[in-house]
DNA sequence: GACGGCCTACCAAGTGGTAGGTAGGTTTCG
DNA sequence: CGAAACCTACCTACCACTTGGTAGGCCGTC
């Protein structure tokens, strides 16, 4: 159906405005230009600005825990599980964008409780994933670091957003994946 | 003079305004009600918006070249010069609030080219200063990882930046410094 | 009397959102 | 079957409000 292609192609184009300006910046207006369709018929498939946001936070969640299940199946040792994590990760993120949440928690005080609220599930979601696989790993000795699991996985995540970051300012995505290899590995040795 | 009294006013309040609300999201009213100045008054010391957030940027590169110039000079060893790097980082945090120059990335594309560039320079001069203090810790064999200077100021300005995201998400900035320590006593061990 | 610092009173453009209408497809029911 | 009823997807035209920014005036201090 058209109507599915549209709601689709408006959250695609909302996710990249959002990831590269930010929520706050973007504007209904910019993302009619974007889909070919007018201002005022975005309001039927999205009523407010807050149920579009939440609607893609809710989209790139689902995404992730799908990833993440299929991930946690194979049966790969933790050190290639936490780099199919990180290869994932930095995937999704087309040059000059940042990830989804990360970009969101720039604009924290201006969002809606329902979004923080979100972004926040999105975050402890990551890190109970982390955590597990960690915990596994330690299990199986595969990890040697005396860390906490907790501790190891708030490390992974960081490194991941923070470096994205970092990336973005330099223009330089490929800083991404060596950076997050290099935790890996003194993790795993 | 008042005159100096109020714009660094303007400064301070407009800082935590991008640091928790985004650059895009804060506005010349937002600020105006805040110093208790009328909005039209802003424009007599900030002509512009972008002349605000240029002269947001540098005053707060400025406190950081005088932070760490202070600390290259101290006779301390790496892992304590790094640490102090880190407290120094976390410390401008205050709750709820983002690094500056990250809460700026998110609003990337919506920034005027002048922003752009400081904030890329930011990031460099941080990259450069650790690049020389892993450089001279390596040297002096206080670090033991054998991977690039570049590499670990990457891994460490990641965490940094990575970590002050993941804490506002879960809203603990208590989480910032011990993975901050994790990494650094990995890397001097 | 010049100037710095602030004011009131504007402005055009843009914001998210609403009202009401239309074309076309699907459902319901005599 | 065919017609009335309803629904979806989109439209034009508008709304109140906010945005960054401007023009010009007032007042106190060098």
């Amino acid at each position: 159906m058209a109507t599915l292609d549209t709601k689709s192609a408006l959250l695609a184009e909302a996710e990249a405005l959002v990831r590269t300006m930010g929520y706050a910046a973007f504007s209904y207006a910019d993302l009619s230009e974007r889909v070919g369709i007018r201002k005022a018929s975005i309001h039927h498939h999205f009523p407010t600005k807050e149920a579009l946001g939440i609607a893609l936070i809710d989209s790139y969640l689902e995404r992730f825990v799908a990833e993440l299940d299929e991930l946690t199946a194979k049966p790969i040792d933790t050190k290639a599980k936490l780099l199919a994590y990180g290869d994932f990760f930095s995937g999704s993120l087309r040059s000059g964008q940042l990830p989804l949440c990360g970009a969101l928690a720039a604009d924290a005080a201006y969002l809606p409780a329902s979004m923080q609220r979100r972004v926040k599930k999105f975050f402890e979601l990551h890190l109970a994933w982390l955590n597990e696989v960690v915990r596994e790993g330690k299990a199986k000795m595969e990890i040697t670091s005396n860390a906490t699991p907790q501790r190891l996985a708030m490390l992974l995540l960081s490194t991941l957003q923070g470096a994205s970051v970092v990336a973005w300012a330099l223009k330089d995505a490929s800083v991404i994946k060596p950076v997050f290899k290099q935790v890996v590995d003194d993790l795993t040795t």
